[in-house]
DNA sequence: ATATAACATTAGATATAGTCTAAATTACTT
DNA sequence: AAGTAATTTAGACTATATCTAATGTTATAT
């Protein structure tokens, strides 16, 4: 994706598009590897222009808040992130805590008597395992 | 559930059935409320014996492990804990970050090609919104 | 019964993840 | 160009969780 399109997508939400802000969405639409923010914090430090930590948190944050990235909460570990492209369900292995995209498909909704007064927004799957690196070291343990 | 069916599966997973571990047990077996380790903590030290910050965290550590209670992270807050009773699912409140439970059921496993070389364990489905205590304050927002 | 080893608890220090503050800067509007 | 609201920043601060190492407890072997 060109700089123009994260440019549009930043307003289309109402965000200033500063090149802080465009550092942290434009590392997270070319990597679908669910960095932490402490690891696009260093890798948007890599290039000028600088980011502060709390700059990339703000980021972050106000990226989750406009719909543009998506947060991973991963138990015992620090939040991941990913751009919100293509609809997606998440793998999240037992060993290494790794994030992994599995191709989208339908949840069927619960029955709605079981939602009772709840608004629902959306049905994510979350499947948990080993991760093809770990799996091996289990089999051998 | 009585004491002794709770003796009996902390011994049934190789943990010594202490005072301070069953105090964790018992509560979160009479609490489906999803509570963080914080108000465990408070509530166990309600009543003697005491339990340490240090404990607490040990034994929800080991329980989780042995399969007998779930963490559930969320977003932005301190993990959560259930005692691991019926199957079910997870609704978590987009605004408060409630915990609740959603009945069970069966979810279709991806196909077998987008699961790759992983191992996998289970399928649990994360439904997400506003639960009944918040979908108001939204709706007159 | 006693010794021994394994398991468990504890207080407090430490680590990690994330938020807040308030001053300075920057991006957009007019 | 000037005005203004959004953004950035360093570093202090908070929240959550783990670690350490000394002490206490329970199980097993003799
Ligand atoms: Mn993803
Ligand atoms: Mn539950
Ligand atoms: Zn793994
Ligand atoms: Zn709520």
């Amino acid at each position: 994706m060109d700089a123009e399109a994260i440019k549009r997508s930043l307003e289309g939400s109402g965000l200033r598009c500063t090149p802080q802000r465009y550092a942290v969405m434009a590392f997270l639409m070319e990597n679908n590897s669910h960095p932490t923010a402490a690891e696009i914090f260093e890798a948007v430090n890599q290039v000028d222009p600088r980011s502060s930590r709390a700059t990339t948190y703000n980021n972050l944050r106000d990226l989750v808040k406009a719909g543009l990235v998506r947060e991973v909460a991963v138990e015992g570990r620090a939040a991941r992130f990913d751009a919100k492209g293509m609809r997606h369900h998440h793998f999240i292995c037992d060993r290494c805590g790794n994030v992994e995209d599995i191709e989208w498909y339908d949840v069927p909704r619960p029955a709605s008597g079981s939602l009772d007064k709840r608004i629902l927004r959306e049905c994510e799957v979350i499947f948990r395992g080993l991760c093809a690196k770990c799996a091996p070291r289990h089999a051998s343990r």
